[in-house]
DNA sequence: AATGAATGAGGATTCATTCAT
DNA sequence: AATGAATGAATCCTCATTCAT
C-alpha cells in the first residue's frame, strides 16, 4: 500500500557520504543531496528530520562498520592484529575526516543525533581501548622500541591511516607496507 | 586627508588564518572576520574584493613563509635537510589544514585568486621536487630502503607533519622523534 | 469488500475542536490531527477536501449545537430566557473563540467552506435576533435600564460569555453569578 | 555617515502591531511585515534578529505604555482611579490581545525575547497589585457588594477591556458608560 | 577612505495536498 | 477505501556583497 519509495535510506547515506568527503560538512547541503537522488528535497525529511541526522547516522553507520571488523581480529598475536586493524582502518576509507564531523553537531536538537553520538563516543573508546591492549602487548613481548614515548608511536600508527594510496595498491598490500615502515621505518639496515 | 586607516593587511591575514584554522572556511564568515578587527565589515572590501581573495592571499602567505624557509635549507647533507624541512613544516601550524581549502576556491572569480591558487600550485610542485631531491639522494647516499617504493616513503614522511604532538614538546623536539621513527621505526633493533 | 472505516466523522470534528483550541488556527495541523486518529493522514481526504472544510465544518457543528439549544428556549418570561441563553453560551465551551477562526477562512476556496459560512452567518443573526427580542422585551417590562443605550447592554451581556471562571463553578451557578452582576451591578446597593 | 536609513524601528514596531492584531501570531510573517515597509525583508534583520524579538519588542512596548499612563492614576479615590484605569485599558486598543502571544514565545531563544517578556510579566504584576488594591479599597469603602466574590468582580471588570465598542463612542465615554454598567448593573433601578 | 545600511540569493524546514499502490 | 510516500510552496534566517553618505 501507498506509493513506493524513490530511494532508499541506504542510498540515502551512501549519497551522503560521497558529499561530505567531497564538500566538508558545511558544504553538504540537502539540496546537493537531492541532486544525487531521484526525489524532492524535502522527501528527504521521511527519512530524516534534519540535516545534522542525516550526518549522524552516516557516521553512525562508519563506525558500525569498522566495529564490526575490527570485533573479529583475533589478538591472540599482537602485531598480527596490529596489521589487520590497520588494514580496516585503511580499507574504511575517509574513517577520520567523517568522524571529525561530529564537532559540528548538536546532540541537545535530536534525540536521534544524541544516541548516534554516543554510540559513536563509545566506538571510538572501544577502538581506542583495543589499540591500547596491543601496543601494550607488543611492548611487552619486546616488539616495540621502549625508548620511543607511548603516545608518539600511536600517533604515528593512526596518522598512517590518513597517508595518501598514491600508488593505488590495493588496501591491504598498502596496509602492509605502512605496517612495514612504522615498525622498521623507511632507514637501511 | 583621509580617515585613518582601519586596519592593516597584515592584521586582516593574520586573523583570517586563525579564524579559518578555528571555524574552517564555511564556518569563517566575513561577520566573523571584522569582529575581530576594529573597522567596519564593509572596510575589508578596501583590501580584497571579496572572500576567495582573502582566503587566497592568506595561503598564498603560508605558502610563501614555508618557502622562504625552505629555501634557506642547505641540502649538501640530504638527511640533515630532509630532518630540517620536516621541523619547518611542523612548525608551520596546520600547513596542510589551511592548504586544503584551496578546492573551495574557484580560480574562475577573479584574476588574484587564480594568481594566488597558482603560486600555491607552483610553491606545491617547488616542494615536492625539493623533498625528491632529498629523497633520491638519500637513497644514493645508502640512508633509504632501496626495497620501499620511494612514493611510500614520502606519502608517509609528508603525512607525519599532521600527527598531532600530544605531548606538547617543542615543535624542535616532536619533530626530531618524528623524524626518527620514520626513519627507524618503533620496532625494537 | 472495501477496507474498515478508519474513524467516523464526529471524532475527526471532536478531535478538531479540541485541537483547535489549544492549538489555535494555525498551529493545528493536518499531521497533529491524524495523530489523534486511528488512520493515515491521508484519509483525512475522504471525509474533506482540505483544511479550511474541517474547520468550517467544526464551526458549523458548534452553531448548530448552540442554535439547538437557543432554539428551545421558552421565551415567553424574557427575564429567565436571558439567564438560560447566558447558561447556554458559557456552556459551550469557547464558543467565540472558535468561531473567531472564520476570519482565517476564505469562502471562495470551496462550495463547502461558503456554506458553511454563510449557516454560520445566518446563525449568528438569528442569535442576535432573538437576543434583541429579548432584550427589547425586557426593556418593555421595565427590567433593564432605559436609560443605558441598549448596544452597551447588549455588548456587555455577550462579553460576560467570555469571562474566565476562575473559580471553577459549574457552568449553571457561573452563569447565574454573571447574570446577576450584568442585572444588579457590583455596587453596594 | 552610512546609508540613510529605509524605515525606523518604530514604523516597524507600529506595523509588527497592526498585522499581530489582524494575522494573529503565526499569520504574522516577515514577509506580510516587509510589505508593509519600503525595504526588503532582510533589512528588518537589521533591526532584530528574529521574529520573536520582533514581537516579544512590540509586546513591551505596548506594557511599557499602559505602565506609564496607569502610573499616573491618582489612588486616593478609589472609585475614581478604577474608572480612570478602565479608560485607560479601554483605549490601549486589544492590549489583551496581543499580549497574550506570550505564551508563543520562547524565551530560552534569545536574551532579548528573555528580558522583554521578564518586563511584561513585571508589568501584569504590577497592574495586578495596582488593581487589587483598588478594590479592596473599594470594598472597604462601601462602594461594592460584599455579596459578590470578588473574583468574579474582578473578572467582569476585566472583561470590559475586550467589549466591542460597537456604537464608536470615543474612548472615555465608552468607558464611563462601562463603569457605570459594571457598577450599577443594566436593570431598572 | 571608511562606514552603516540595504539587499538578494541560498539553505533548512514545515505543511497541505496529491499520487500511486 | 485506505494508505504511505512524494512534493512544491512558503517561511525563517544568514551571508557575501553593494550602495550611498
Amino acid at each position: 500500500m501507498g506509493r513506493k519509495q524513490a530511494f532508499t535510506r541506504t542510498e540515502l547515506l551512501d549519497n551522503t557520504k560521497k558529499l561530505l568527503l567531497e564538500y566538508g560538512y558545511d558544504g553538504f547541503t540537502l539540496k546537493l543531496l537531492s541532486n544525487t537522488l531521484v526525489g524532492a528535497r524535502s522527501t528527504i525529511y521521511q527519512y530524516y528530520s534534519n540535516k545534522e541526522e542525516i550526518v549522524a547516522a552516516c557516521m553512525k553507520n562508519i563506525m558500525e562498520k569498522v566495529l564490526h571488523q575490527t570485533s573479529q581480529v583475533d589478538e591472540s598475536g599482537c602485531m598480527e592484529a596490529l596489521q589487520q586493524l590497520l588494514t580496516i582502518y585503511v580499507g574504511e576509507s575517509k574513517f577520520h575526516q567523517l568522524l571529525s564531523y561530529a564537532s559540528k553537531l548538536n546532540g541537545m536538537t535530536s534525540t536521534q543525533v544524541e544516541q548516534d553520538l554516543q554510540f559513536i563516543e563509545e566506538g571510538h573508546i572501544q577502538l581506542k581501548e583495543q589499540l591500547n591492549r596491543l601496543f601494550v602487548c607488543a611492548q611487552k613481548e619486546g616488539n616495540i622500541d621502549g625508548n620511543i614515548p607511548l603516545p608518539a608511536v600511536i600517533a604515528v600508527f593512526f596518522n598512517l591511516i590518513d597517508a595518501p594510496n598514491m600508488m593505488n595498491l590495493p588496501a591491504s598490500q598498502w596496509s602492509k607496507l605502512l605496517f612495514q615502515i612504522w615498525l622498521g621505518g623507511v632507514g637501511k639496515k
